[in-house]
DNA sequence: TTTATACTTGACTATTTCAGTCGAGTATAT
DNA sequence: ATATACTCGACTGAAATAGTCAAGTATAAA
C-alpha cells in the first residue's frame, strides 16, 4: 500500500508557502533546495496545484508562488487529491460512483470500499497546513495529530 | 491514491472462506467463479495468504482452502498487509522506521507521515471478516461501518 | 495402484504508472 | 533590452501491476 511521492512532495512544497503566507512569493528554486525536491519535477507538481487554485504564481523577477488562501483553510487532503487523485480501493468502485459493474449486488466491495475510501479521505481532511506550521518545522506534536 | 486489486481480491476471496468457516474446505475454482477473480492470479494470492498463516490448504480431491481462525479474529487490515505490504506514505518514512534519511530533522514528513500511516492501518484494523459476514452479502449497513 | 483432483511453484509478459529529465517558450520587473 | 522566473510538451528508464503459462507434487477414491 504505497502512495506516490507526489503527495509527499506537494505537502512539503506547500508547507514552505504556508510558512511565508502574507509575505510575498517564494521561488520554486528555493522550495526545491529547502525541501530537496528535484526542480523540474517540482515544476510539474506546482503547476497542477496552481491549476487547481490552491496556489498562485507571480511571473518575472522576484516572482514565485503564493498560497491563495489562509493555511487554516487548506487540508493536506486537498493537496493529495490534486496530486494523486481520490482514494480508490479498487478500479470498479469510486467514492460517489453509482454505476453498476455487473456484479455490484453480490460484491462485498460495493459499500465497503466506498466506506474505506471516505474514512481515509477523512483522515487527510482533518489536518490543515496551519496545524503543520503550528506544530513546528522540526518536530510534530503527536498528541495533536492523534487528537 | 490507488490501491492495487490484490487487497480487494484477497478480502473477497477470504470472505468466501469465512462464510464457510467450520464447514470444510472450499476450492480455489469455486472462489474464482463466485468472486470473478482470474484463477491463476488467485492462486498466487491464496498462496501468500497461506504462507502468512491466515488460511490453510487441503490437497487432493475434495481439498481446498480453509480459514485458520475465527472470522472475528481476522481484520481486513491483516489481509491487506499480507498482499500489499504496510502503508507507506513515502519512500523514506515507514511506520516504526527510526533510521535517519539525512534531512530527517527539518522534514515535516518525520512524524506526520508515520501518524497518517498508523491511522490508515487503524481504519483497516477495525473491520473484521465477521463484520462483513454479519452485514450480509448483498448490502453493507453503513451505520456499522461508520460506527 | 492407478487416476482424477486440487494445490504448488517458477518463469514469463504486456501495460501502466512513477519519477524524473530536457528543451524551448512566455511573461515581467528593472 | 535583459535577466529572471514561471509554463508547457515531449521524452525516458525503472518498477509495479495484473495477469498468463507450463510444469510440477500431494492425496482421496476407484
Amino acid at each position: 500500500m504505497k502512495l506516490s511521492t507526489r503527495g509527499n512532495y506537494g505537502v512539503r512544497a506547500v508547507y514552505e508557502l504556508a510558512c511565508n503566507y502574507g509575505k510575498g512569493p517564494i521561488q520554486i528554486k528555493q522550495i526545491s533546495e529547502r525541501q530537496e525536491i528535484p526542480l523540474k519535477y517540482l515544476e510539474q507538481l506546482l503547476l497542477r496545484l496552481k491549476k487547481s487554485g490552491i496556489i498562485e504564481s507571480v511571473r518575472g523577477p522576484a516572482g514565485g508562488y503564493v498560497l491563495t488562501d489562509d493555511p487554516s483553510n487548506l487540508s493536506i487532503g486537498k493537496i493529495f487529491r490534486v496530486l494523486e487523485g481520490p482514494f480508490q480501493m479498487s478500479g470498479c468502485v469510486q467514492s460517489g460512483n453509482k454505476d453498476h459493474c455487473g456484479r455490484m449486488n453480490n460484491c462485498i466491495s460495493n459499500i465497503l470500499w466506498t466506506q474505506l475510501e471516505q474514512r481515509f479521505e477523512q483522515v487527510l481532511e482533518e489536518i490543515s497546513l496551519l496545524d503543520l506550521i503550528q506544530l513546528g518545522c522540526d518536530f510534530v506534536n503527536e498528541d495533536t495529530l492523534n487528537h
